[in-house]
RNA sequence: GGGCGCGUAGCUCAGCGGUAGAGCGCUCGUUUCACAUGCGAGAGGUCGCUGGUUCAAACCCAGCCGCGCCCACCA
């Protein structure tokens, strides 16, 4: 006998294990089958589960086994990266704390410490991925760091470096002077703050008493001045235009140039220009080949290119004092308050400096063009659809991938550099050693390049990485392209277009068909949740307390596309009931004796109550389905909550009752497998969404195949039972239903008349259970108006209409509100008609045009539209009446 | 500046041309025998505003008002 409510506690970790162990998660079980392929957006090894992954895995979860179900070969490939920055800085945080820092080990023995670290605290997230009920091909797993990974990007390296896509390039990148390290774009977070437009006057060379005035943010800059630019039509500083200006503090001579980019509007209308340390200035630069001063060095201090005085000083020390030294000399114009966007590194939370050095790129433009083809020919399609708009915007305007990290931790770039910095792009040591030797005709000694690889480089080849490229195995013949991608839109940049093209480059095919984006989840507040702003919601939490399959269900029912997740407890308690519901409804079964009849045939079925929940039940198993195979995840669990609950227990299971409590044999032997045919399917077409409670209630209904749960077939019933459903006289059921559910708003007949139903079409015992509780009873009637004082005639509803008592066959009832019903349905569509054929018979360039006949055709049929419609009107009138 | 999206019940959100929906919360009633994590009955909405299209608009179109996100720029 089942307990009164279900304990998932108990559950959970048991089915899991069971799974595991048989090799129900294993791909190739019994090599038939389609292949259906996932990979896993690769967790960050050394870290814990959020609501983002709960979401993001129980919808591959949910993919993976509905297509298990059907017959698929589904492969759910599993893994974890390495994440670069990340895990360096937690190994770094630690060491701090016992007053050390990387530098005080030395690169390989801090590299040591990371992987220790790694193993350490690598198995967290998978044993969470676990707890959740993902199904991942564990025997599979793979590490972005791992020997074969490794190799597939080393090798995705040197090719791309031979055929010219990876190149090494002197320019600005976005640097972190905290972390010492090159970061993306991408990484990059602009942050308005409050600042000051400082004016300053450079002195004109050979013009005494003659300056130009130039608005700045960033005054510690001007030591890196190499020129001022104006605009070509600025008539303020035309004259000026190829003369100098000499640069206070330093006494450069700036060449006042003529440049677009100046804006006449903005500032002075003269910008001072420091091509070594801002994007646009570089550009400018360029352009009139300018000087590039480097001031800072890699902590952004003023560096030995500057005048002695502010050598040493940080940037925001230096500006102080160059801000005072200039109002000292009388060059300090005015100060405005001055709003504005500065950027900040996504992890260090310092300001990002744009710096001078030298970095690996990859040609993202050539590389890029592949991939916008793929999504614009359709081999690759975006769902929600409008996410494509996002990816060609950005794929269109892509930069140069800046692909090298100053850091320690992740992939070394596979690149030497001989004697006179000739450099060796090889696989290994050894054959850029022999490389280098036969380059230079002699032994020579190799210094290979300290940087490691931007974390995403290797990402980019997971769909196919994971798999054994560069081998040719036989998984990466059967199982890529893969099926589906599911992530969230934060990583399309990072993660999805850079997927995209390096799967169309290195496999020629795109590494996936169709890319799901769901929502993020959000906090309160509807900000992005992240480690730095503290604000993570923690997912594991709500599993203790309600269950692994009532956040699944929630993340499930709030799946619906295009729009942020706001989570609630409260949605999930809600939903942890609604397991416990399915678990009193198998508990009632079981005390029933419902269980499979192995010769049911649900075709067969004779009792109209049976056909009625069979045509349901086939009815949800088809709005799951194609709810799941559209991507709309909230609708699949909406349309089994609303069967299960709602059709099954509130309907089905009471109607059932008197058959099945004092029913004779035949008709009580039919209910019992027909209420076990439907939990067998209903258990089926929820199991994607909450594996362990339908698990655990499998087995009272699984004969006759007695497989579990997770292997077995998905419900694929014929649409002939709907429609044998239909067809049949529905009787008192369906009757009962319409009469509760549509025809009381228009009847008037009282809510009681549910119980008045029950009572009609129940047999005598069951009426006299009922009747025990006449006080209750009569209550109820008073309440909700109806009453009991008279007998009611099975079949019949009894109303009260101005204090008047009419009992009135329900088929009746039924008949007329149909009826009523497809009257107005009728005269709407014909007056819908009417309408038109008046646009048209208006239209003059119609009625002058078309032939004669034609025009009078129309006139017929609009005037034999009316005449129906009023013939129905006057059938409604009587009806109403 | 460019792009995307959102304003529907107290809260969180579905619905996106044909009689306004769910969960939670609230009110009333109810330990009845699968389930009080239940059951029954209710209250609560001019579907942001203004126009337009249509026989019919929460839904389509235009404009406006709020809110959010992404990208770019910012002397």
């Amino acid at each position: 006998m089942l307990e009164k409510t279900y304990k998932p506690a108990e559950v959970e970790a048991r089915q899991y294990q069971r799974w595991e162990e048989s090799g129900a998660f294993a791909a190739g079980r019994d090599g038939t089958g389609d292949p259906f392929t996932i990979v896993i957006p690769p967790p960050n090894v050394t870290g814990s589960l959020h609501m983002g992954h709960a979401l993001n895995n129980t919808l591959q979860d949910i993919l993976i086994r509905i297509s298990r179900m059907r017959g698929r070969d589904a492969l759910w490939q599993p893994g974890t990266d390495h994440a670069g920055i990340a895990t360096q800085m937690v190994v770094e945080r630690q060491l701090a704390e016992q007053g050390k820092s990387r530098g005080d080990l030395g690169r390989d023995a801090f590299v040591d410490r990371v992987w220790e670290w790694k193993a350490e605290s690598g198995g967290t997230i998978t044993g969470q991925l676990r707890r959740l009920g993902a199904s991942c091909d564990w025997s599979r797993e793979r590490f972005t760091m791992d020997d074969g990974l490794s190799a597939a990007v080393r090798k995705v390296f040197v090719d791309l470096y031979k055929q010219g896509l990876i190149y090494k390039d002197q320019r600005l990148v976005n640097w972190d002077p905290k972390l010492h390290t090159a970061i993306s774009d991408l990484e990059v977070i602009p942050r308005e703050v409050d600042g000051n437009l400082w004016h300053f006057r450079y002195p004109i060379e050979g013009a005494l008493h003659r300056h130009i005035v130039v608005a700045t943010t960033r005054p510690e800059t001007m030591l890196g001045d190499t020129a001022v630019a104006v605009h070509p039509d600025d008539d303020r500083y035309r004259d000026l235009v190829g003369r100098h200006a000499i640069l206070p503090l330093v006494g450069r001579r700036l060449r006042i140039v003529a440049d677009d980019y100046a804006d006449p509007e903005q500032g002075t209308g003269a910008v001072k220009i420091t091509p070594a340390h801002d994007f646009n200035d570089f550009e400018v630069g360029r352009r009139h080949d300018l000087e590039m001063i480097n001031i800072f060095d890699r902590e952004a201090r003023i560096n030995e290119n500057a005048p002695e005085t502010y050598r040493g000083l940080d940037r925001f020390e230096a500006r102080k004092r160059i801000v005072a030294d200039l109002d000292a000399a009388g060059l300090l114009e005015k100060i405005d308050k001055h709003r504005h966007t500065v950027p900040f590194g996504e992890r260090s939370d310092v300001t990002i400096e744009p710096w001078l050095t030298e970095q690996w790129y990859a040609d993202a433009k050539t590389l890029a063009q592949p991939a916008i083809k793929a999504v614009e020919d359709g081999r690759t399609k975006f769902v929600p659809e409008n996410w494509s708009k996002t990816y060609y915007q950005w794929m269109r305007n892509i930069e140069p991938w800046c692909i090298s990290r100053q850091l320690w931790w992740g992939h070394r770039i596979p690149a030497w550099y001989g004697p006179d910095g000739h450099i060796f792009v090889e696989l290994d040591e050894a054959t850029a050693q022999a490389a280098a030797d036969t380059h230079y005709g002699k032994p020579v000694e190799l210094t290979r390049d300290p940087d490691v690889l931007d974390t995403w480089f290797s990402s980019a080849l997971w769909p196919f990485s994971t798999l054994g490229w560069p081998e040719e195995t036989s998984e990466l013949k059967r199982y890529y392209p893969t099926d589906v991608l599911i992530t969230g839109f934060d990583i399309i940049f990072f993660w999805v277009a850079r997927m995209m093209m390096m799967g169309l480059h290195f496999m020629k095919e795109v590494p996936f068909h169709t890319v799901y984006m769901h929502a993020l989840v959000r906090d309160e507040h509807g900000q992005k949740m992240s480690k730095s702003k503290g604000n993570i919601m923690d997912p594991l939490e709500l599993i203790e307390e309600y269950g692994s399959d009532a956040l699944r269900f929630t993340l499930t029912a709030m799946a619906a596309m295009g729009r942020d997740i706001k989570l609630s407890s409260s949605r999930v308690e809600g939903y942890r009931n609604f397991a416990t519901k399915l678990w009193n409804a198998a508990r009632f079964c079981e005390m029933n004796e419902c269980q499979p009849d192995p010769s049911f045939d649900p075709s067969k079925v004779k009792s109209n109550l049976n056909r009625w929940i069979i045509g349901e039940t086939t009815k949800a198993a088809a709005a799951v389905s194609d709810a799941i195979d559209a991507y709309k995840f909230d609708q699949a669990a909406s349309a089994i909550y609303q069967f299960s609950w709602h059709n099954f227990c509130d309907w089905y299971l009471e109607l059932v009752k008197p058959v099945l409590q004092s029913g004779e044999g035949a008709d009580r032997d039919e209910a019992r497998a027909t209420a076990a045919w439907v939990m067998q399917q209903q258990l089926k077409l929820l199991h994607p969404i909450m594996p362990f409670l339908t698990e655990e209630l499998w087995p009272q209904f699984s004969r006759p195949s007695n497989e579990p749960l997770i292997t077995s077939a998905w419900p694929q019933l014929s649409n002939d039972l709907v429609d044998e459903a239909a067809a049949a006289d529905l009787d008192w059921v369906i009757k009962t239903i319409a009469a509760i559910r549509g025809v009381r708003s228009e009847m008037n007949v009282p809510p009681g008349a549910k119980i008045a139903a029950i009572l009609n079409g129940a047999n005598a015992e069951t009426k006299a259970r009922y009747e025990r509780h006449g006080e209750q009873l009569e209550r109820l009637a008073r309440l909700s108006g109806a009453s009991f004082d008279q007998p009611v005639p099975p079949g019949s509803v009894q109303t009260i209409v101005d204090e008047t008592t009419i009992v009135m066959p329900l088929a009746d009832v039924i008949d007329i509100a149909q009826e009523k019903a497809r009257l107005e349905r009728e005269i709407s569509k014909l007056a819908g008609e009417i309408g038109k054929f008046d646009k048209k018979l208006g239209n003059e360039a119609f009625t002058s045009k078309a032939p004669p006949e034609v025009v009078e055709t129309q006139r017929e049929r609009r005037a034999d539209a009316i005449a129906a419609r009023e013939k129905l009107e006057a059938a409604l009138g009587r009806l109403s009446a």
